[in-house]
RNA sequence: GGGCGCUUAACUCAGCGGUAGAGUGCCACCUUCACACGGUGGAAGUCGCAGGUUCGAAUCCUGCAGCGCCCACCA
């Protein structure tokens, strides 16, 4: 492909064609492997096939790719296996709505059609998510490539589903589930969330029933006969529905009450009082109204007094038709009117302002209401247990660490999982129930018969299964389960699962339970359905606010893209992606990384410039073996490169990819352009002698090798620069189709060459000692306002072995430093007008024009304050017998090394303060 | 009511037992032949507060204050 590069860096172009170029090519695809040594597998959390890319996609994708691309580069036979998720409750209202813009609803299409509508919807619209992905550079196997209600998954699931069934971990009841009035389907616990809302807590007078001889007794017992008990709730319209009252045993206020009756205002049953345990003298008047077919709680105390359940609403939250005057009205026009109408029979005793925490649905926002429905439930504790024990055992390891903690919270405190949902779209539950008998045949294909009477006449359950039933099961159905498939055996358990915190227990944990459950017979530490969670934070925006819509602030990743590219999107959230912090988004910060692109292909560009200038062509490198060379600014940087590799491959081993970002971008900017271009400059631009033409090759080669290795390092950040630079640099001649598929670095010191990492420490240590002669010589010209152009000599008194290593490289300090002569001279030039002192040398810049002394007496009073401060510390320590015992003995050295340092500095710093006057 | 985090330079965040760091922003100078999406130099922090452990604490422990998140059936 590319061969050279444009002047301007200009993302949107080589984005989009290395972005077709690895779909078209395939590049990701990956055969199944004959065995499962070394390979590596990340299931992408399936976005909604109706959802559309946000900020935490590209968080959660950048992760993955990061990732991805790493563990490719370094050998692994990696699989990142996308998909879409049916999600059945946003789709079916997607669709739902399109249809209402015709003025139909689901119900006129009948479920056949409505579904096959669904399918259209999805063969036009479902496609967009995937398409953002691309642009994102995700690589993924799109080969295989699922959607959760294809014929193969859902073969599983419906397998899935009947071998719980005869586990017998799934039953059918009549219990109090959330339901959503507006979705018209039960809802699970997880898709209800709790908001704190001011409401009113009203307590209600109910008439008390005294008969003839109850009255007599009370009267000649003198013991006081109330004409009512009053009771307390904040959703007085559930009255309606009340079928006992209940006070606490213990109460003594009520003792004499229980067992006798009270009348139900406006309707007029007859309900008793009852004493539970459940009701509080503390709360409220004490005394409880008890509506088992409208709280969980009343519920329970139904089953244990054996009340009637009288619901009172139907599917929409309407009340029943039929009971006092209230047939019809939705729930809070009841509660009005039924207020005024207890009110007007003076019924109602007092109104106060009661903070409530109320239900609403995850999907719509509608108030949820308790409600009496029969169900499919997932029998939970003993999956749970298997789960807890999975990563009690360290079969899967939690980063950050602390979500273990919240799992496990949650695992020993689950509730079974109400499974059903009343739509029309997704897995249908495969139960048939007998006309006759009316009793459930749990069949994995329709039954000819009804299991328990044998009759023919069935009808299929028109529920479908909750979405995460179906992608909790993910992990092995997309292998081929329940078929024992090579596919199951290489891939399965996945080695890592990335997402964010908010679908842990939705999707995270149950794939767990699940995955321990069907895949038990590998035994606990391979059924697991992953070996690692990496979880990610939230995207907030730049105020730290949570993005929504209903906000204003969400930002858009693709204008985000548009305006800075993809690769520099991808880096600011690398490199903002600290474990366990939500990262706080503003898209100016995107543009420092759009600049530090723009400086590799600069740099790529001066490379190039070079070797078209010298005729070099043809440089090319296996990716293994290091080119010699002895040159000190070679072997440094080849030493940091080394330093950077180590770092970055420990980075991401632990996930954590800002200090990665953060090692790379300081190799390329800081080390790398900063001052090892700037350096190679002297040898680049050299005469027309044979032998300056050799130096010029050499030296481009030893640079290419740097700089590719160094590509290749970056290259799981940025994959679309790195990809486009690294065809350029082999013109078109690459040793693998793209830099994706070429080598990680990994440090040749880390293979053990203790020589090489000899020489670079000692080649390190003279950089070191050259580069802040450079800074001070810089810094002293800025002081003494030297004009920039301007070449300045300068006098340097050092030890022999300093000065050897600045002749060596004199022209290094001379074009850094805008040096023009050195002379060595053999006394201290501490308190020399423009001198600059340094434990290993002293340095003055000579510079006709008059030291400021006023500014220079300051420089070195603050200096003298820092080294005073510094040194009486480091006596302190120094003459401290508990330290020098007890610390180790590299801090000891340290320390002392470090004191015969600041002495020296001190009195040098005071002897130039002496000479200023 | 339970549980879990966070508080470090103007901003965003690293560091988590051995002399306070980065990026952005800010100030000054420089349009030098890869890059002004640049270069060079510089200013800027009693590491929330109070105790404790330690030779040594931003880093470990306890308490307090502020901020945030998750879970939960108290009418």
């Amino acid at each position: 492909m590319a061969h050279e590069l444009s002047k301007a860096y200009d993302p949107s172009e080589i984005e989009k064609k290395w972005a077709d170029f690895w779909v078209t090519e395939d590049l990701f695809s990956l055969p199944t492997p004959e065995t499962s040594g070394k390979v590596f597998t990340l299931l992408l959390p399936p976005p909604n096939v109706t959802g559309r890319l946000h900020m935490g996609h590209m968080l959660n994708q950048t992760e993955m790719d990061i990732i991805t691309r790493w563990k490719r580069m370094s050998g692994f036979k990696t699989l990142w296996l996308p998909g879409t998720d049916h999600a059945g409750i946003a789709t079916q209202m997607m669709v739902e709505r399109q249809l209402a813009t015709e003025g139909k609803k689901r119900q006129d299409l009948g479920r056949e059609a409505f579904i096959e509508r669904v399918w259209e919807w999805r063969r036009e619209y479902g496609g967009a998510i995937q398409d953002q992905m691309k642009r994102l550079g995700a690589s993924v196997d799109w080969a295989r490539e699922y959607f959760t209600m294809d014929e193969n998954l859902s073969r599983a699931v419906r397998e899935a589903f009947v071998r719980l069934y005869e586990d017998g971990l799934i039953y059918r009841g009549k219990y109090i589930v959330n339901w959503c009035p507006r979705c018209m389907t039960a809802i699970s616990d997880l898709e209800v969330v709790h908001q704190e809302t001011q409401g009113k807590l009203y307590e209600i007078r109910y008439p008390i029933i005294w008969s003839a001889q109850e009255a007599a007794e009370r009267r000649s017992a003198d013991a006081g006969m109330p004409e009512h008990i009053v009771v307390a709730t904040t959703r007085p319209e559930t009255m309606l529905g009340d079928t006992a009252i209940a006070v606490s045993p213990h109460d003594e206020r009520y003792k004499n009450l229980v067992g006798l009756k009270v009348r139900v205002p406006l309707i007029g049953r007859e309900i008793p009082i009852i004493a539970d345990d459940w009701a509080n003298p503390e709360f409220g008047t004490g005394a409880v109204k008890v509506t088992p077919a409208h709280d969980p709680n009343d519920f329970a105390i139904g089953k244990r007094h054996d009340l009637p359940q009288i619901s009172v609403m139907d599917e929409n939250a309407r009340i029943l038709e039929g009971i006092g005057d209230y047939g019809g009205l939705d729930r809070f026009k009841a509660r009005e009117k039924i207020l005024a109408d207890l009110e007007a029979q003076n019924l109602l005793a007092s109104v106060k302002d009661h903070t409530l925490s109320l239900g609403r649905c995850t999907r719509c926002n509608t108030v949820v209401e308790p409600r009496l429905s029969t169900q499919w439930f997932v029998k939970i504790q003993p999956l749970a247990e298997v789960a807890i024990q999975a990563v009690e055992d360290g079969h899967i390891r939690f980063t950050p660490e602390q979500y273990k903690k919240t799992y496990f919270e949650w695992m020993r405190n689950i509730h079974d999982w109400c499974i059903s949902r009343q739509l029309w779209w997704g897995h249908r539950i495969p139960a048939w129930q007998c006309d006759a008998c009316e009793k459930h045949t749990v069949a994995r294909e329709t039954p000819q018969k009804c299991a328990h009477c044998g009759r023919t006449e069935l009808t299929q359950e028109t529920d479908v299964l909750d979405t995460w039933f179906s992608s909790g099961l993910l992990p092995f159905t997309v292998f081929g389960w329940p078929d024992k498939t090579k596919d199951l055996e290489v891939f399965y358990p996945t080695s890592l699962l990335i997402t964010g915190f908010d679908i842990l227990f939705f999707w995270v944990a149950r794939m767990i339970m699940l995955g321990c459950w069907f895949m038990k017979d590998r035994g606990l530490a391979e059924s697991v359905p992953f070996k690692e969670v990496y979880i990610h934070a939230l995207v907030r925006d730049a105020e730290r606010q949570k993005m929504s819509k209903t906000k204003g602030n969400v930002v858009d990743p693709i204008q985000v893209i548009e305006q800075y590219g993809t690769d520099a999107v991808r880096f600011t959230l690398a490199s903002l992606a600290s474990p366990g912090t939500d990262i706080a988004f503003n898209p100016e910060r995107v543009e420092g990384n759009r600049a530090f692109a723009n400086k590799i292909w600069n740099a790529a560009r001066f490379l190039f410039m070079h070797r078209e200038k010298a005729g070099v062509h043809g440089i090319f490198w296996d990716g293994e073996t290091f080119v010699a060379s002895t040159r000190l600014e070679d072997v440094w940087i080849r030493a940091k490169l080394n330093a950077a590799t180590v770092q970055v491959n420990a980075a991401l081993a632990q996930y954590r990819f800002h200090e990665a970002a953060h090692v790379v971008y300081h190799f390329f900017w800081g080390e790398f352009c900063d001052w090892y271009l700037e350096i190679i400059k002297l040898r680049l631009n050299q005469g027309e002698t044979s032998e300056d033409k050799a130096t010029t090759c050499e030296t481009l080669l030893y640079s290419h090798v740097i700089f590719d290795t160094a590509l290749r390092l970056l290259s799981p950040f940025m994959p679309f620069i790195t990809e486009e630079i690294w065809q350029a640099l082999y013109e078109g001649k690459t040793p693998k189709p793209s830099i994706a598929l070429a080598e990680f670095p990994i440090s040749p010191d880390s293979l053990g060459e203790p020589q090489v990492a000899a020489g670079s420490r000692a080649a390190e240590d003279q950089m070191a000692i050259l580069q802040a002669l450079i800074v001070d010589i810089r810094a002293q010209r800025a002081e003494l306002k030297v004009e920039p152009k301007i070449k300045v000599p300068i006098n340097i008194f050092v030890n022999p072995d300093v000065k050897r290593i600045i002749e060596n490289n004199q022209p290094m300090v001379e074009k850094l430093a805008n040096v023009e002569s050195i002379r060595f001279v053999d006394q201290s030039l501490a308190g020399s007008a423009g001198a600059r002192v340094a434990p290993q040398y002293e340095m003055q810049v000579i510079y006709e024009q008059k030291i400021d002394a006023a500014a220079e007496r300051e420089r070195l009073n603050k200096d003298l304050v820092k080294l005073e401060k510094e040194f009486s510390n480091n006596q302190r320590q120094l003459g401290n017998e508990q330290f020098l015992s007890k610390a180790p003995a590299p801090v000891v050295e340290g320390l002392r090394r470090r004191a015969g340092e600041l002495e020296l500095l001190l009195e040098k710093t005071k002897s130039s303060l002496a000479q200023l006057g």
